[in-house]
DNA sequence: GTCTATATAGGGATAGAC
DNA sequence: GTCTATCCCTATATAGAC
């Protein structure tokens, strides 16, 4: 890891270069990295206090889960199954997660907090309305690239949450994409940018940059790389938004 | 009905005039229409002869499953469930259905040949390329309109469907796809379109029509009309084609 | 902290009366 | 053609041994 960091330490950081490489230099978004967010986010639900221990079963079941679930859905895979699959045994899984239930809403309130707080990381400081709605559009797409199988999930199993939950992630997502009405209507105000439906813009800029986690299947097939695919959104976009 | 067509009879006819009512006009998707086709593409399997009857069971058997998956999932109803909500009892159920899982297999198959046929037609006999491509922008946005349970569903529990049932409907996107990558290639090759990678333009595209059906809560709660969010993403999606 | 064995509920499917 | 009653299986969750 340090070895990487070096052998990179000359390129350009993010978000001065918009490379999918700079991105991963800068986000923290590993796995044991995520587990340890889990703990401090979700620990007090978790009855192993040895994290040495937990935080590696933990990341058994998460990568389990999201094999399984992305499979046949989350409400079909059987907790027989997740146990064969990570290898802890049935009795094993509830030191863990409290039910069913509670394990797809950990993901859901996980994910929620850390895209929320790297996308905002990944674009602070940058001043300028186009430039800041470019990386906020690269930084998406490459996290989600990053933690495609926790986008996956929280999209197509959002109705497994419970009623509170679903509620927060619907409001995730709006939260979200006020964020691009809010660099829009900027740009518009500024003269820089067409005017439109702000709404339906925002709308539709979340549309596609969902559509890289939800049809990684397609785009992997064709051999899309993460930054291709923000060049061309960005391109597409742009060419309605810029004067 | 009669009284309907009588009164609109003088505004132009899809797709001279782009507008939600021709197309409702134009389209025969009726409930009754839908539940016919189902007969007669899988009436072999439904043990009911009387089709009066089975017609208006089997309306109300989709109707409950559309109502039921939408709010929890396929998986999640339970045939007790639909068997309450659609007011048949569990032995009657299977008078329509082989199985659970041969009812969500008869949606994504009934639909599929649907919205293939319809959107052919809905296109026929227009030679010009930029009108085609807008034609069938306008027409898969106001297909999905008028069958938005049909086409949630399809997206949604698509994983619910047997592994060749799966595949199927993978190639019933990649064909929809394949159409969309003829006309914006067409349309370059003729000069009258930007060039640009056709593959990652024809998906943009795919992702910004299925919006529309995904995201019905989002629009409906922001009261945009079909025709509206259909002029969005024509505009949208011709900024960056149009020389 | 982890396992095996089990309790209990609810699922899909069907037999047989009407 | 439709219903009720029932079969059998698999699901989640937990108790208690180690």
């Amino acid at each position: 890891m340090n070895l990487k960091n070096t052998t990179k330490r000359n390129s350009p950081a993010w978000p001065e270069s918009l490379s999918y490489e700079a991105f991963l230099r800068f986000s923290p978004a590993s796995d044991d990295w995520i587990c340890q967010t889990v703990y401090s986010l979700r620990g007090d639900q978790i009855s192993v206090r040895n994290q040495r221990i937990g935080l590696e079963k933990l990341g058994r079941i998460l990568k389990a889960t999201f094999k399984l679930s992305s499979k046949t859905g989350f409400h079909s895979m059987s907790l027989r199954e997740l146990s064969r699959e990570s290898d802890i045994s049935m009795g094993g899984l509830y030191a863990y997660i409290g039910s069913k239930e509670e394990l797809a809403n950990l993901i859901e309130h996980v994910l929620g907090v850390i895209s929320s707080e790297l996308t905002d990381l990944a674009t602070a400081g940058i001043e300028d309305t186009r430039a800041k709605l470019i990386a906020l559009i690269y930084a998406h797409i490459y996290l989600s690239e990053q933690l495609q199988p926790w986008f996956y999930f929280v999209y197509m199993e959002s109705k497994s949450l419970s009623e509170q939950q679903k509620e927060k992630a619907k409001r995730t997502e709006l939260d979200f994409e006020a964020r691009f009405v809010r660099l829009v209507g900027d740009g518009i105000k500024e003269g820089i940018f067409n005017s439109l439906d702000i709404n339906l813009c925002a709308s539709a800029i979340i549309s596609l940059l969902q559509d890289w986690h939800l049809k990684s299947w397609k785009h992997r097939g064709r051999k899309i790389s993460p930054q291709r695919y923000a060049e061309f959104i960005t391109e597409l976009v742009m060419a309605r938004l810029d004067i």
